[in-house]
DNA sequence: GTCTATAAGGGGATAGAC
DNA sequence: GTCTATCCCCTTATAGAC
């Protein structure tokens, strides 16, 4: 919590990261690309770090506990898909390109499973799909739930900036697969 | 051409590879992973293989030559969106899991640069966004191909088969993000 | 065609000086 | 806090026997 952007080392470090993994993945990108990014030594890094992987938690912490009292908030509050997709695609918008980067990066599949990502984003999935999912609701659950993800390229093709316009045209599409086209037109 | 599917030593490595890469990334996967999936050592590897890339661009060709060739016709013959996003899918389909794996892995992001894969997903979207893109017409059709990509996940969840209503679910719902319902209900 | 052995280099991580 | 030097393992790739 504290000095959450204060430019010190170690945030530095943390912002240089999240750009090399969102460029080459994690596996693709070494300690001393980071080091030298940052403009230091690798043993540099590992006085703020004990381990590369300490690096990627710290990185991941954040969108998987925003995902998660996504999930938890819907479970109790019975979002509408509207809400759910809605505080989705706002939940991707602060994490940034990184996160939808590690999300298809294989090489840390096993620390997502860990920490339930992919089950979390299937609870999501059932939500949208409703009480009594058929197998079709369920492919068009997916589909909107795919709709929505698509929220991080496009915030990355748009310099890291989700005009409300551009949000509000985004969610209708995925409200559209759904099958539930927007009441507000 | 030749013995595409026969069962020969090269084949072997060449399904092993496809699994392992699918599973774990192009580089997490290492031809010791390879050979021992296969049954013989890294040497037995490489006397079919000059190197690893060799595996990789064996395995990749396929598929690239498929999306060139869809976006090759689609220019030529004036495709509708939904004749566009039932190839694509249907391309998707026979390719199988591993595509869309090394799709995401940006270990291998420069070589699909190379091959102008991007490139030419930006000429199938601009091709579902129409003569005259407005921005939003743009986003919707991002969101349709998105929809088209998931086709390959579910393949995955259903023991690599798509039977022909959940293609036609997964088309409808891709139409209906593109804001073009289908107009055989 | 397939093996064992090994070269060559990269990557994570640590020791210890400053 | 940061550096240089180093360790050790893993990976790609090759040499040469069978």
């Amino acid at each position: 919590m504290i000095d959450q952007n204060a430019n010190t080392t170690r945030n530095q470090i943390l912002d240089a990261a999240r750009e090399l993994f969102a460029k080459h993945g994690y596996a693709g990108t070494s300690i001393a690309d980071v080091a030298n990014q940052v403009g230091t030594s690798k043993a540099g890094v590992y006085y703020h770090f004990r381990s590369k992987e300490e690096i990627l938690d710290a990185i991941l912490d954040q969108p998987i506990l925003s995902l998660s009292k996504l999930v938890e908030r819907a479970a109790v509050e019975h979002l509408s898909p509207e809400q759910l997709l809605s505080a989705y695609i706002d939940g991707m918008a602060r994490s940034g390109k990184v996160l939808i980067a590690l999300w298809n990066d294989l090489s840390i599949q096993e620390k997502l499973t860990r920490h339930n990502v992919e089950e979390k984003c299937g609870q999501i999935i059932s939500l949208l799909a409703g009480p009594q999912p058929t197998e079709g609701k369920l492919i068009r659950a997916r589909a909107a739930f795919a709709v929505a993800q698509t929220a991080i390229n496009i915030i990355s093709s748009h310099n890291g900036y989700l005009s409300p316009e551009i949000r509000k045209e985004l969610l209708d599409a995925a409200l559209r697969a759904l099958g539930q086209p927007p009441a507000h037109i």
